[in-house]
DNA sequence: CTCCATGTACGATTTAAATCGTATTTAAAA
DNA sequence: TTTTAAATACGATTTAAATCGTACATGGAG
């Protein structure tokens, strides 16, 4: 596998991206702890999950510390850059450019909290300076 | 290829999302026609579309009229169903749920006019009633 | 009626991701 | 030092989507 030309614009698969999750959560993980928590919500082999790792490390999504018997993997890619690179192809794809109607189906069906509400609206106001 | 259980919670690979796209603006299409214009965008070939939209009407994301040679097709699926079922699978797989945060980052960088802005805080208003 | 341009049908192949079995390595316990 | 549990390495297979070549069908022009 050849490393990723940027790894901005990357858009990871399915597993890669709960994989990376795991990781921007923990910072530092070996491939059991990663295993551990993947099999927490599927079926999976061990050796499954190390391969995966192994790829994303070739792509230079991941990277590791080997000295020791027990490898250390840590995210390479960023998880604001990952993010925004799904959506933004997202909002592409789905919603043909526009944002703000991703924004509304977003409000309207997965009811936020007023809290959130809130945060929002303000965060708006400031978005306006 | 067994039709699909329910139409709702059904995920479009990339290639079918961008056919749905183009017969939910243009309401029926042949195949010829859908294939004119996904070759504006990606060189593919005409055998290739026709398979893809075959394969999606057993599926039954779309629906045709065969009576004439020239079949014509409809999408099944609808537009905001299929919307909402990938956002929602956004929000749940890179965002850890949380929709609030989904909509900052979509703010935050695909900036919205100011027009669209306000839509929004108006919207928000409405909803917390 | 015959030709032929333009369709559809469908199987085979390609491609890429994901899965897994097995061989090998390593380090610490016995 | 020997044994062994636990790790990595890696090739082979499985799976699913996408692509395409080719055969066959159809209806209108001549």
């Amino acid at each position: 596998m050849e490393p990723i030309m940027s790894i901005k614009n990357y858009k990871p698969s399915e597993t890669e991206l709960e994989i990376l999750q795991i990781l921007w959560d923990k910072e530092k993980c070996t491939v059991r702890e990663v295993h551990e928590i993947l099999e927490q919500n599927k079926e999976t082999g061990y050796t499954t999950t190390l391969k995966q790792m192994q790829v994303m490390h070739e792509k230079g999504l991941l990277s590791r510390d080997a000295s020791s018997k027990i490898h250390i993997y840590k995210a390479e890619a960023g998880k604001e850059e990952v993010q925004q690179q799904i959506l933004g192809k997202m909002i592409d794809t789905v919603y043909n450019g526009s944002a703000a109607r991703l924004v509304m189906q977003a409000l309207g069906n997965h009811t936020a909290s007023d809290e959130e509400i809130d945060a929002i609206q303000k965060y708006l106001t400031q978005l306006r300076k």
